[in-house]
DNA sequence: ATAGGGTTAG
């Protein structure tokens, strides 16, 4: 291109000559997307020479600008034409339909009067709408051409337009006829495009015949394109028919690398692994260039199978193919890469790929904060939460849950209320994470309040949002509205079979239990490894010794499943509550890993129960070793030294605490304020003052019913009431030696509570109704948390 | 000047 000071030679001569000049230029630049720096310089050019674009060239001028992204750009050109033509305005409405602007491109299709509108330009603004996800717009945009416009004909283009807007909304086949219908009106029917898109539409409809149709003119198709068969078959895919998807594919001559693509991600996406990497393998083998799409769906599918070492092999392929790849190309790539390390547990390596992006979408920003999620890095996830550059649906949902799930229910409701005060409408799994929160908390009122909004959502068919009202009934103790959940969920799945054996087990229906597993196998549903850990753990609180030891044995044996170290600790649980102990202790030296903190738990909390010293001190001593932070064992410890009398063992094991750097005071807990109670005490049945514990129990539930106070959870009424005393005290015995230690305390006495013991749930409800039956001011803290119990009533805040 | 397929986050 000559310099702008060669123009003035140019200008002298004819003006026909220097716009031939321009429109070569332009047409030279013309491309998918063409660079704006040289769009921007022709256009200088143009300015300095003194030529004034018009017509043809104006217009192209502006759809350089349109296609470089540059919408701004085109814009002022176009403001500053008088009267723009039909094909200035719908150039920019395809520019802004390519920049998801549907309102300003819908405003530049309005201010065009009717007399030019053509067929072009309404097939440019029904597919912007298809496009932006708006298939109603199209549709009725459609419907209006064909009312008010009525000397213009719909061609090709129009129905390709309007069927993919149509395939976004159709769900009954009665809009595709009709469409169909008027595609062999118009005479349409033979364009390879629009048979493409009718048997789009058709095969997305819910009706099984619809289907059929589709394959019927699929098969009268002379001329089918790649299109035609990767329609057809992703048609299969998202309908679940990856037989037939299948088959249409091995049917193929030659297969190109979309269509290989559509069959791994179809596998993927319901959830066969293995199939999916063996189409790989097979696309592999046959040469066939594997592109960033194979490459994300494959990471994906390693990520879903947690097969680290494949998802390896196949970030070295991409490293090794391409290793300068474009920033925006590889996004999808980088994305599923994160996902692939953080379910894999490689937090450092996702977080190290996230660092190095250059360009990061909302997809990333969600990987990487699901992976500090589910990997429990709740701090690093929060942080990534409140610096994301945009959140959505799922960010909210997936911070929410984070918080339910590890024990921060209050902060997950409190995201709850903010993201609806935000304007998010919550979807079925956010309401599951709000449920989830509250079951957390032990507060039901709430959880039921979520409940009945769940209905009005219409998400009561949800089996997330069902599994989460489930487990938050059996949490806070109302079983039956567990059981109403699970007999009426429409599709139950192993997580709410899970749920439902786990809840029958955690309120002493052991064997109620058991048959419900029975049950789950003879219903073919495969029994998983949180399976078996609900089984071990109902066997232990039904003292089903020998029922457990079977199903432990079961496991391995009958349904492949290898124990982990969680699996052995509940056997140990269970060996110990029934005292076995010494069978426990034997278990342990056999096992195929060495025991850790779990384990020791377990045969910790059975020696307590069996006042077993000597075994019960060695587990302690063990746990002390291996998680020297936690509090627990060590004021344990230290006390259950006092009780045998090894005054300096107790006073050894508090310094080497101390020596730790362990900067919690023994002062700091209940015990050493209220002195009379141990929690130690509690749980040894044949210590002298758990007989009178019993009593309380049984005086506070009288109380109770005879005040007429509904508790929020049935926590003392009915574990109490149930055979399975042991239990109980085991899982409550903290909370209500909590509530026992408050009635002893001086008036007006203000309490720190342990560490792990949150105010929460039953513990709350108990503290509540004691302040209104020995009429008497509670003040409790709880870390930075004040609760100010008084006449049955609570006020809570943030104490500083 | 206008159309259509395969990718990633729970």
């Amino acid at each position: 291109m000559p310099h702008a000071h060669s123009c003035p030679q140019l200008i002298q001569t004819d003006v026909r000559k220097i716009a031939n000049f321009y429109a070569a230029r332009l047409q030279q630049l013309c491309c998918p997307r063409p660079s704006f720096s040289l769009v921007r310089t022709v256009h200088a050019h143009m300015i300095a020479s003194g030529f004034r674009p018009r017509g043809h060239i104006l217009n192209r001028l502006i759809d350089l600008y349109c296609k470089s992204t540059n919408v701004t750009y085109a814009r002022h050109l176009f403001d500053a034409i008088p009267q723009p033509d039909i094909v200035a305005r719908t150039t920019l409405i395809t520019a802004y339909s390519n920049s998801a602007n549907i309102n300003l491109a819908r405003r530049v299709f309005d201010e065009t009067p009717f007399f030019i509108r053509d067929t072009v330009s309404y097939n440019a603004m029904i597919s912007a709408y298809s496009r932006n996800g708006d298939g109603c717009a199209a549709v009725e945009l459609f419907c209006e051409m064909g009312r008010e416009r009525l000397h213009l004909c719909p061609d090709d283009f129009t129905f390709t337009s309007v069927l993919s807007g149509l395939a976004l909304v159709a769900d009954d086949d009665r809009q595709c006829r009709q469409m169909h219908c008027a595609v062999v009106k118009f005479g349409t029917e033979s364009n390879v495009s629009v048979l493409n898109a009718l048997i789009s539409v058709y095969m997305r409809c819910f009706s099984g015949s619809s289907a059929v149709l589709a394959r019927q003119l699929f098969d009268g198709m002379l001329d089918k394109d790649e299109l035609s068969w990767t329609t057809m078959i992703t048609g299969y895919v998202r309908r679940g028919d990856l037989d037939a998807a299948q088959q249409l594919f091995d049917g193929m001559k030659e297969k190109f690398d979309v269509v290989w693509n559509a069959m791994i991600s179809g596998y993927v996406h319901h959830g066969f692994t293995g199939e999916a990497l063996e189409m790989f393998r097979r696309m592999y083998l046959e040469g066939v260039v594997l592109d960033e799409f194979t490459c994300t769906s494959v990471l994906s599918a390693c990520a879903n199978a947690g097969l680290l070492q494949h998802g390896k092999q196949v970030h070295a392929y991409i490293i090794r193919m391409d290793p300068t790849p474009e920033p925006e190309t590889s996004l999808p790539v980088k994305n599923a890469l994160i996902t692939l390390y953080s379910k894999c547990g490689k937090i450092y390596e996702a977080r190290w790929i996230f660092d190095g992006m250059c360009l990061r979408d909302l997809v990333s920003w969600n990987a990487i904060l699901s992976g500090y999620v589910t990997l429990g890095h709740i701090g690093d996830a929060q942080r990534i939460f409140n610096v994301m550059p945009e959140r959505n649906l799922l960010t909210w949902t997936v911070m929410i849950s984070g918080f339910a799930h590890n024990g921060l229910g209050e902060e997950g409701l409190k995201l709850f209320n903010r993201m609806r005060e935000e304007g998010v409408s919550p979807c079925d799994y956010a309401f599951a994470g709000a449920i989830t929160a509250s079951a957390g908390l032990g507060a039901l009122e709430h959880g039921r309040q979520l409940h009945g909004q769940l209905i009005r959502y219409g998400f009561d068919s949800s089996v997330s949002a069902g599994n989460a009202l489930l487990t938050m009934y059996a949490r806070c103790g109302v079983v039956e509205a567990a059981r109403c959940m699970f007999l009426t969920m429409p599709c139950a799945d192993s997580v709410s079979w899970n749920a439902m054996i786990a809840a029958l087990g955690q309120h002493g229906h052991g064997t109620g239990a058991l048959d419900l597993f029975e049950r789950m196998l003879q219903v073919e549903i495969s029994p998983d490894r949180i399976t078996f850990l609900t089984v071990l753990s109902a066997c232990s609180h039904a003292g089903l010794v020998k029922e457990g030891c079977e199903y432990f044995k079961l496991m391995n044996g009958r349904y492949g499943i290898i124990p982990s170290e969680d699996h052995y600790a509940r056997l140990i649980d269970l060996l110990g509550r029934a005292g076995k102990l010494s069978e426990a202790k034997g278990i342990i030296e056999k096992m195929p890993f060495k025991p850790g903190a779990p384990v020791w738990e377990a045969l910790l909390a059975g020696c307590r129960i069996h006042g077993n010293m000597e075994l019960g001190i060695q587990a302690a001593e063990e746990l002390f070793e291996l998680v020297p932070e936690h509090d627990g064992t060590y004021i344990l410890l230290s006390n259950m030294y006092a009780t045998v009398g090894r005054w300096n063992d107790a006073a050894k094991a508090r310094k080497a605490m101390k020596d730790r750097g362990v900067k919690k005071e023994p002062g700091c807990s209940w015990i050493e304020v209220s002195r009379s109670v141990h929690v130690f005490m509690v749980d040894d049945t044949k210590h002298p003052e758990v007989p009178e514990v019993y009593g309380f129990l049984e005086r506070l539930g009288v109380e109770m019913r005879k005040l007429g106070y509904v508790p929020d959870t049935k926590f003392v009424l009915h574990d109490v009431e149930s055979e399975q005393k042991e239990y109980v005290l085991s899982t409550h015995s903290e909370k209500l030696a909590v509530g026992y230690g408050l009635l002893k305390l001086p008036a007006g006495a203000t309490v720190r509570v342990l560490k792990n013991l949150r105010i929460c749930g039953d513990c709350h409800t108990a503290i509540k109704f004691m302040s209104k039956v020995v009429d008497r001011e509670i003040i409790v803290r709880d870390g930075k948390r004040f609760h100010h119990f008084k006449n049955g009533e609570c006020s809570c805040g943030n104490y500083w």
